[in-house]
DNA sequence: GTATCACTGAAACACTCGTTTCAGTGGCGG
DNA sequence: CCGCCACTGAAACGAGTGTTTCAGTGATAC
């Protein structure tokens, strides 16, 4: 007999709270429970009581993130501009661990597909594609330099890549303007 | 006291092999000894003493899966064909497995610096940046690309995305020559 | 005062994990 | 035949896993 898991209340989410802190600085695929009930000042009973299971509490755990991340979706505008504003957001610093948590359940979701990571990858494709307009270039741009910067922490260079790809959106819209206006 | 790696032999290249194609199967970061030696049909045992321990497992594991990527960059040539190359051989379905532990063992590399894994992503993004001459953003592209081929299966729309990018660069190209024959 | 409620502590259960210990194989060179 | 050597099987060790059982808290509602 499995514990249901439990409506949100404030002490679940409080506890939510101190356990996303403490998975954005430790990662989320190799979390424990007694570690993390000891780190955050509980006990594995009662995330289980309150979760349901750890899968309960990975799945809470992966909601916080996505909403982390849709976050400054609404006002980061369309086009070129859009991107340029995405890659301020995801090179900031203290954005990091949201993104390291992020690569690692993209990963995680692609190799075992059943379990709490189940269709993470392409929820977060589909997000994003929308509020770029279907732009899978850009898309690619922003990911791929994500990834880049994740790994060697060259916010220079990884900028410095986007930014064009930015310069060369903006180049061909002034193009396609400029032939509609003068046949 | 622990027991040392062995250098290579026949038996060992045998299960290496062996195992690595069980891990491009069932995922790496999650591998664990008794299920992979039954699979194999050896045992924990074997492993230990063949490897010296798990992570001697690994490590050679992820040198055959780094070796299996290096194969292809001799021959791809240089400047915006090499791009196109590398797209094909990355979005081919009989890589995708091999791909997809590559994301694996990447963002374990981000979240656990230590252990086997230590290094793998700063590693790879210095082996493609030196093959694609520095071009970030091309890099960029096609690690993105991949990422988003890898989730969603959409061999068409990545491919165009990357088409896209491939023409703008011998466009650019194209441009700074006539800049050059013509002042 | 008592019943109800959300929450908690301690301990155990039934695993799986990497690794070690010990005791062998079978084959091949001397 | 003997000793060496690469390799192997069975079992155990100690630690860690998610989860469950049982027995409480303390506050709030009636």
């Amino acid at each position: 007999m499995t514990e249901p898991a439990q409506p949100p209340s404030a002490r679940r989410e409080e506890l939510l709270g101190l356990a996303y802190a403490h998975v954005l600085r430790h990662g989320l695929s190799g979390m424990s429970l007694r570690p993390l009930a000891e780190a955050i000042g509980s006990s594995p009973r009662v995330l289980i009581y309150l979760f349901g299971s750890k899968d309960g509490l990975v799945r809470a755990l992966l909601g916080r993130a996505r909403a982390d991340e849709l976050a400054v979706l609404p006002d980061v505008g369309h086009g070129p501009v859009a991107v340029g504003r995405i890659w301020d957001w995801l090179s900031a610093p203290e954005h990091r661990a949201l993104l390291t948590l992020w690569v690692e359940s993209y990963a995680r979701s692609l190799v075992e597909p059943d379990g709490p990571w189940a269709g993470f990858a392409e929820a977060t494709v589909r997000d994003w594609l929308a509020v770029l307009g279907g732009a899978t270039g850009s898309l690619a741009v922003l990911r791929g330099a994500l990834l880049d910067l994740l790994a060697t922490g060259d916010v220079e260079r990884t900028t410095a890549a986007v930014r064009a790809h930015v310069r060369t959106l903006t180049a061909a819209a002034d193009d396609r303007e400029a032939d509609g206006s003068r046949p």
